[in-house]
DNA sequence: AACCATAGACAGACTTGTCTGTTTTTTATT
DNA sequence: AATAAAAAACAGACAAGTCTGTCTATGGTT
């Protein structure tokens, strides 16, 4: 499996812009450690904002992908539902961890720029999207818009978790947000 | 009750800072907009970093005043401790919502500015520190443990549903969180 | 020879912060 | 109350650096 160019680029600029920041983060530097030449950048890409899109969404996808094995290594029920919160414990200790890209992205970039707000919006969707369909297979004897709110939840515990997480710098807000979920499954 | 001019530069460039972000607003916008000298500008702040602690001070100092203000004016009880998390129903209406200032600062910060991080630890605290009080007149009976853990949870709901709603620009998640601590203090 | 990717110069527009010198406002003393 | 002294704010040029994005020229591979 070869790796391409443009995913190098991809590659590099995701991890600096998530660890470092967007705007902190500059194009000399990107290339610098791609190893590549400022003229191949963008010919890949024609922007920075065009490169910022990329990196939403692979983190988006990885993410997603990430919290889908997490999940189906977790036995049906509740179990696998409390699971989208466990998966923050390990992603939080793994050291990667620096918040929620979009929320960090989305406070760098100006308010009428809708490209990368559309990005943003689609991968949460996504996301969100994820949540109700295993709170579906999980609780089929909810009602429909019971389910509905419940994955809602989950996923506002999930974000609220991230977010203070990260902000604190400390791991309760997953624990306590566990725990919420917990006993709203009651 | 004068204006001082160090006020003057305070508010503007916390106007600035909060509905634009703090690296995309300039000294040179700051000053234009307060209708001030540059010097005058570094002769109340040292630097760009400095006015950013006072912007954040500043917008703590308010937001707990206004929900100080907002609470009290709520029967005591369990309707108390809800009106933290209602007060963001208005918040998110005024107009002048955007988010959390900490979180949004704190993502355009360098991860090792400790001086920025530090005031935003501080706000938090207190914030913190003033729900836990609210808690302990509020639910007299619980063991303080609990009354901890029920503090900590209200303050992950409201900060949670202040990123979420400022993320999707939409009003469910507050009222999401809200129905969410209803059922927790049952 | 044709084609890429490289290195890096460059333009143009930003940024923060310093400095000079003038003017206004406030404070203190007579 | 009038005048002198001190403090504060003014305008704006300027330095030194940042940034993105374009362009030229060099080198290596097929």
């Amino acid at each position: 499996m070869k790796v391409t160019t443009k995913d190098l680029i991809v590659q590099t600029a995701s991890d600096l812009f998530y660890k470092n920041g967007y705007n902190l983060t500059g194009i000399n530097e990107i290339i610098a450690t791609a190893g590549i030449a400022k003229a191949t950048l963008y010919s890949h890409f024609k922007s920075k904002e065009d490169l910022c899109v990329a990196y939403l969404h692979s983190k988006d996808e990885a993410l997603l992908e990430a919290i889908r094995e997490f999940c189906s290594n977790k036995s049906a029920g509740d179990t696998r539902l409390i699971a989208v919160l466990e998966f923050l414990v390990q992603f939080f200790k793994s050291g990667d961890f620096n918040g929620c890209w979009c929320i960090r992205t989305f406070s760098e970039i100006p308010r009428d720029n809708k490209i990368i707000k559309a990005q943003i919006k689609k991968g949460k969707t996504k996301l969100l999207n994820y949540i109700k369909l295993l709170v579906k297979e999980n609780k089929p004897k909810l009602t429909k818009k019971q389910q509905i709110q419940l994955a809602n939840r989950i996923y506002l515990l999930y974000e609220g978790a991230v977010s203070e997480s990260h902000l604190q710098n400390e791991s309760w807000p997953i624990q306590e947000n566990i725990e919420i979920l917990k006993e709203l499954l009651d």
